[in-house]
DNA sequence: GCGTTATGCAAGTAAGTACTTGCACTTAGC
DNA sequence: GCTAAGTGCAAGTACTTACTTGCATAACGC
C-alpha cells in the first residue's frame, strides 16, 4: 500500500526530470526563484524531495535546468522564412511571433528583471530569444530605410518596436482586466500606430 | 570606546528612520524582498536589527512603509499645469515626466512584477503614480481626438504612448550599454513615431 | 531470475533568518 | 541634574529550508 501504486505515475527515466521541470516552472511563475522551495515543487511534481536532488543536485542547477528547457529559439527561423515583403504584413508576422514568444517566457522574463542584480546566471537564456529577434528586426528595418519605406535610425525603430510588444505583455500581466485578449487586433493596431502614427492626416 | 560614538551619526528621532528607509529601498531594489535580511538592512543603515524591530515592528511593515515613502503622487498637479495646448510639446512634457517617475520607482516596479502573484501589496504603491497618470493620458488623447488632432481609441493610445515609456525605461535596465543616456532625445523620437510613424510619406 | 538503477520514505543536519529580550549607555527635554 | 526615550550589544528562540542518508521497494535490461 505504498503510495507510488496509488498514484501509478509514469516513471520512465525521462519523465520524473520532465514533470519536476514543469513544477519548477509554475511554481517560479507564481512565487518566484526564493518564494518556491524544493519540497513545494517536488510536492507539485508528485515526486519525493530527494528525488529532486539525486536529479538535478541543487535547486540552482534545477531553475537554471528549466529555464534553458523552456527557452528554446528555435522558432527565429520560421519567422524568417515566413517574410514575403509586404512591409505592413511582415511587421504583423513579427510581432506576433513576438508576442506569442514573450507571453510564453513572460514569468521567467519578470524573474530575471527581478534577479538582474543578483547572483543567477537565469537572466541571459530568458532574453536570448528576445534579443536574437530584436537583431533581425533591426536588420530587416535598415533594408526597409535602404528601400525608402520607413525613415529613422533602424536600431532605434527595432527597440522601439519590441518595447512596443514589450509593454503589452507585461501591461497584460499587471492590468489583466484592462487587456481584453485579442491578439490579432492589437497587433494590427500597433503596427498601424508604429507606421502611421496616431496624428489624423 | 563603543561603536556609536566612533561614527557620530545623527540620532534624532526621524534620523534613523530615515536611514532604515534609505537602505531597505536600495537593498529590495538590488536583491527583492525575499532576497534581502533584516540584518542587512540594519547594517546599511548602520543601525542595529533591534531597533530595525523597535521602530517598524517586523520586516513586511518596514517594506510597506518603504514603498509608501517613495512613491508619493504630488508631482502630478505640476504636470498637468505645465501643458499648454501644443500637442507634441504637450506629449514630451508627459513623456518626459514618466520617464521620470518610472526611473525613479523602476526597482519597486519590478519589485511588484515578480511579487504579484505573492501576497504583497506592494503593487499597489509602486503602481499607483503610473495608473494616474495613464488616466490623465487617456483624458489628454480623447480631447485631442475630439479635437481633431489625433486618431484612435483614446484608452488604446494611452496605452501604447505609456508603454512605450514603461519599455525604454525597462529597456534601459536590462540593455544598460544600449540606451546612451539622452532622455531629450529620447523623448523627441517617441513623441515623434508616435505621432507620425515610422513609414517614410 | 537477477543485478542495476531510480524512486519513496523518514529522519536528520546545518545554516539562515525574522524576531525577542535584558542590560548598559547616550542623548534630549525639562 | 534628572528623567525618559532611543539606541547599541549580545545572546537567544523558533522556524524555515536546502540538502543528506540509509534502507526498502519497484521497474528495466539481460
Amino acid at each position: 500500500m505504498a503510495l507510488q501504486q496509488l498514484q501509478a505515475v509514469n516513471r520512465s527515466p525521462g519523465a520524473t526530470r520532465l514533470r519536476l521541470l514543469a513544477a519548477t516552472r509554475s511554481l517560479l511563475a507564481a512565487k518566484g526563484r526564493r518564494g518556491t522551495t524544493t519540497r513545494e515543487i517536488a510536492d507539485q511534481a508528485g515526486v519525493n524531495e530527494a528525488t529532486l536532488f539525486r536529479q538535478f543536485g541543487s535547486k540552482d542547477a534545477l531553475v537554471d535546468a528549466c529555464v534553458e528547457h523552456y527557452c528554446s529559439t528555435v522558432e527565429l527561423q520560421e519567422l524568417l522564412a515566413s517574410l514575403d515583403g509586404d512591409l505592413e504584413r511582415d511587421l504583423q508576422r513579427i510581432a506576433s511571433a513576438l508576442i506569442q514568444r514573450m507571453e510564453n517566457v513572460r514569468d521567467l522574463i519578470v524573474m530575471s528583471l527581478a534577479e538582474e542584480n543578483a547572483d543567477g546566471t537565469v537572466g541571459e537564456a530568458a532574453w536570448r530569444a528576445p534579443t536574437a529577434i530584436k537583431k533581425i528586426v533591426a536588420d530587416y528595418m535598415a533594408k526597409r530605410i535602404a528601400a525608402g519605406e520607413l525613415s529613422g535610425n533602424p536600431l532605434f525603430l527595432a527597440r522601439f518596436f519590441m518595447g512596443m510588444v514589450f509593454s503589452y505583455v507585461m501591461g497584460r500581466k499587471r492590468f489583466p482586466e484592462e487587456y481584453a485578449a485579442d491578439p490579432p487586433a492589437v497587433v494590427e493596431f500597433q503596427v498601424g500606430l508604429f507606421l502611421n502614427g496616431a496624428r489624423k492626416v
